[in-house]
DNA sequence: GCAAGATCGTTAGCTGGCTATCCTTCGATG
DNA sequence: CATCGAAGGATAGCCAGCTAACGATCTTGC
């Protein structure tokens, strides 16, 4: 067991890395006229240009069907994607990135470049490979201990 | 400027972090009848047994003051609080953790050593200092860069 | 002493996460 | 071929974060 104080700052760190960078990514992303969430979701999009289907899309972003549902719903007004049915099954709908959403890719790229570069940039090359392993080891606890095996996605 | 592909996984092991450590302090918490966020909440109260006000408690957990006031009231259902009057300005409240409350605490910090636990226990002492150090620096320039100084609270 | 500005707390409305549930459609089985 | 279970998607309701804006109150300045 680690040390108790050890523990409370982890904890400390871990719940403001969590809200700072979300605070972060949401003011880089409102110039995109993009909330946050909606980055990785199109640009998971942008990975399949023959489109996915929802439930792909919900277990690419880590995330289950109904949020990305609406997420969908509240994407769509902007026009970033279209829905294609599905030959042979009428259930599937496969979501398909537009012309207009491709165009954001590279800004929202951008973005997560600067995001990255403002957390991990200060550190040394050393030190950024330590902290990336742990970080990823320590996503393969949690997904571990939560008994999920959702592929990380983004 | 950072490589790329690092910027791709760090953002990836970001994202997936802030989630899988919500969902998993989550299933914890929910065994005490607690949702996320409430845990951080009764904490801070517990560190001012006269209490605090809203506002301050609101900058203690990093959070609007509204996020607060809605938090509280979900929370006062359970009467792990009470409010009292601040003699000469009728404007504030103190929020005042009550006997019940007190008696989540150290269950609350036992979940936290779980999880904390979960996340790094795996990792050396060596890697840990450097983890640790990494997360707070992050944290410094992400709180700089969005021109805030909320204290890091829990 | 009165008016203008600042501060505290709350409410309203947006986003996004979850679970539970329902409808439709497909597949598998009798 | 008819039915019943499984799977895809959508809907409803809960929690939590934010900004904008409001009433009440305190403080400041004239």
């Amino acid at each position: 067991m680690v040390k108790s104080v050890e523990v409370m700052r982890v904890n400390a760190a871990l719940n403001k890395m969590s809200q700072l960078y979300r605070v972060a990514k949401a003011r880089r992303l409102g110039e995109l006229g993009l909330h946050p969430g909606q980055d990785v979701l199109l640009w998971q999009l942008a990975q399949e240009p023959d489109g996915i289907t929802v439930t792909e899309l919900a277990t690419r972003l880590g995330v289950e069907p109904p949020t990305a549902t609406r997420s969908l719903a509240r994407l769509g007004a902007g026009g970033w994607f279209r829905r294609e049915p599905v030959p042979g099954d009428r259930r599937q709908v496969r979501i398909v990135i537009s012309e207009e959403g491709l165009k954001l890719i590279p800004r929202i790229e951008d973005a997560w470049n600067d995001l990255a570069d403002q957390i991990i940039g200060s550190a040394t090359v050393a030190e950024r490979a330590i902290v990336l392993s742990a970080l990823e080891r320590a996503n393969d606890r949690l997904r571990a201990d939560l008994g999920d095996e959702a592929p990380d996605g983004s």
